[in-house]
DNA sequence: TTATTTTCGTATCAGTTCATACGAATTTAT
DNA sequence: ATAAATTCGTATGAACTGATACGAAAATAA
């Protein structure tokens, strides 16, 4: 049955598979901002967190979770490296103590503003092979796939 | 400097950074996959390197790292818990004793053949939202930035 | 009011991913 | 032929990610 195919043919076989092409564009783009961010130390997950918080007050760790698409244990773990790097705050909210209130501390909203012309530049540096009207229309595929699954789950 | 926006609008600013789009897309791929998947056991990264052996022989784990666009050291992580599982199998390669020689097992032919429908609905479900037109224009628009992005590295 | 259910955060465990550094084997330079 | 540099795999450490299960707190039902 498996047809053998040349070793050429692995790749562009691949390169069809929506897993595989957006698992190399993230890692693309993770790679790219985090080396970019070395000496700020802060990576792509860490950024978003930071990015939610400097813009949104009063965020609860499930409020962040559901903007970012991530697990709760994920965000426990993120916002637990942000706090032991002094860049957030965690607090009991007082009306419900079962959720945290996150916060910027004054270094974790500086470290945002350093941070900000390297995501800008990192973007730039990942779209750079495509024009502004393609940048645009692959924004548009992906957010319709990524609404369209979140609506799934 | 920083324009206090409205909490409907932090999503905007998401859906426009190539790296949270990215995240998010491979995210509902993996999810999708594995989901599909939990019976056998397999992950998305354990299924790509099932993909590569079964197409190539004599693969060793350079050469599967390149191909696959993974560091060394979790290409290794990846082909020894696929070993742990006896879906694969390592030798030192005799010419280069360096190296090791990866291939499938018959239980690790037998479990991709399996896994291949379910890799095929997965992509049906994620690219259900796109027409046959569209899903072309993204893959093409993706696969220009991972090619023009591994040059760059 | 009491009991059940739901919600929120955490702890644990497994898997992916990279950086760095190390040892073994090979290749190249001298 | 010997020394230096390169290549391949591995080990270690860190971070991200989800699943599962648990305890505390709140909301709902009885």
């Amino acid at each position: 049955m498996p047809d053998t195919i040349s070793k050429e043919d692995i790749c562009s076989r691949l390169a069809v598979r929506p897993g595989f092409m957006f698992r190399r564009s993230a890692q693309m783009a993770h790679g790219l901002f985090e080396r970019g961010c070395r000496e700020l130390g802060l990576t792509t997950g860490q950024y978003d967190v930071l990015f939610v918080l400097f813009y949104e007050s009063e965020v609860d760790q499930d409020r962040l979770a559901q903007v970012l698409g991530l697990d709760r244990s994920t965000t426990g773990v993120l916002a637990g490296n942000l706090e032991k790097k002094g860049l957030i705050a965690r607090r009991v909210k007082p009306d419900d103590r079962r959720k945290r209130i996150l916060a910027l501390t004054p270094e974790g909203a500086e470290i945002f503003r350093q941070a900000q012309p390297i995501a800008e530049l990192a973007k730039d540096k990942i779209l750079a092979p495509l024009t502004e009207e393609e940048r645009a229309t692959l924004f548009a595929l992906l957010g319709r796939l990524v609404v369209e699954g979140d609506e799934e789950a």
